[in-house]
DNA sequence: TCATTTATACCTAACGTTCGTTTGGGTAGA
DNA sequence: TCTACCCAAACGAACGTTAGGTATAAATGA
């Protein structure tokens, strides 16, 4: 019904993505998998190994995702709130690929950085570069607009589990659409938003 | 020069923001420390225990940076634009710091979380929450907006080591008055900035 | 005052456990 | 018979932690 092999990949995601590599040892992975220590050494050459393979497993699955956002007939506004929806929506719903990248940022290995910065994200970069160009005029700030963007998402929802202690949370603020609505609001219209005066 | 508690505890917070807890071994620890495996033990219990007194002392060391912030004559723009600058300046000095907050975030656990919203955090985010109720008219969105100024300054620099690899990247990008002037720049007027109709 | 207890800080050496990895062999389909 | 797949058992190394001892200096009692 699945190859041992993917089935190997599939733990490798959830538990290193939740553990960490120092968390996670070769036999409770072979446990988690209901195989032997010695039969995950059949499918792959070591740990280090494993753990990359999982990484990009767990990547490879969300590069086309984002496809569907930037086709070519859509308003640039339309390009900006499609891309962040579908970003909220990625990270929220695929949790193992949140937290493998929050890991991979931490450790900040610059090699595996360029192999992720390359494979994974250059092209999204890129077509969220242009749109940005193409809202504000300037292509001064593109980059820096970018990645703004992109913060903004990922910690908002990366910091859930803190910002539920804090003054003022409510169950909406977890929910994808008001999540991604206001983030737009914001980039739209900045803090002051609609009723001030 | 300096007592024995009070070194291990510096070592401690360095490598496991590093590392992380899986990572360091007592062994290690009590190395760069300059003293023996049982001498750490001698003023800690367990690496559970010392890992935790790290965490405090990572912390603690930056609950007092952001006092001169809050200054009640000061305007609401002023009290924002300083906050952002000091977040920013923290972020980037205190690496320490920056790390084993991602660190925590990573891991979740909830009594931890909610320690930390308590006694850290809450009371710079209430003063965040009622500057941006000044500013904005409405309370409605108040938690949600100052997690937003938050995260963005937040992800904009633990983002930095994949943005390097990305197209449009300058080293001005990281500099800690550059970040803080385009953070309130998108906050003030969100993306279209300065040049667009 | 001086011997002695007490307390603190640290050491080496070891305890039992778990780690990553390997060995040597099994079993089933081609 | 060959190849792909899987197992139980074991390797040495590193892990968290403890036992038992030493050095130093303050506190104590005669």
């Amino acid at each position: 019904m699945m190859g041992s092999k993917e089935n190997i990949l599939k733990t490798a995601v959830t538990l290193f993505s939740r553990q960490g590599f120092d968390g996670v040892s070769m036999r409770k992975l072979a446990k988690s998998a209901n195989m032997s220590t010695a039969a995950v050494y059949h499918h792959f050459p070591n740990k280090q190994a494993l753990y990359l393979q999982a990484m990009h497993f767990a990547f490879a699955k969300q590069q086309q995702a984002f496809d569907q956002v930037w086709q070519a007939d859509l308003e640039a506004d339309e390009k900006l709130s499609r891309f962040v929806r579908c970003l909220a929506e990625v990270l929220t719903t695929d949790v193992d690929f949140r937290r493998f990248m929050q890991r991979e940022l931490l450790d900040a290995d610059d090699g595996r950085m360029q192999l992720l910065a390359k494979q994974v994200f250059q092209e999204q970069f890129k077509q969220l570069m242009a749109v940005i160009e193409q809202k504000s005029g300037s292509q001064q700030q593109a980059h820096f607009s970018a990645l703004s963007v992109i913060s903004l998402v990922c910690d908002i929802i990366q910091m859930q589990p803190l910002s539920r202690h804090l003054p003022g949370w409510k169950k909406e603020h977890e929910q994808v659409d008001f999540i991604a609505c206001q983030v737009l609001n914001l980039l739209m219209n900045g803090i002051k938003s609609k009723g001030s005066k």
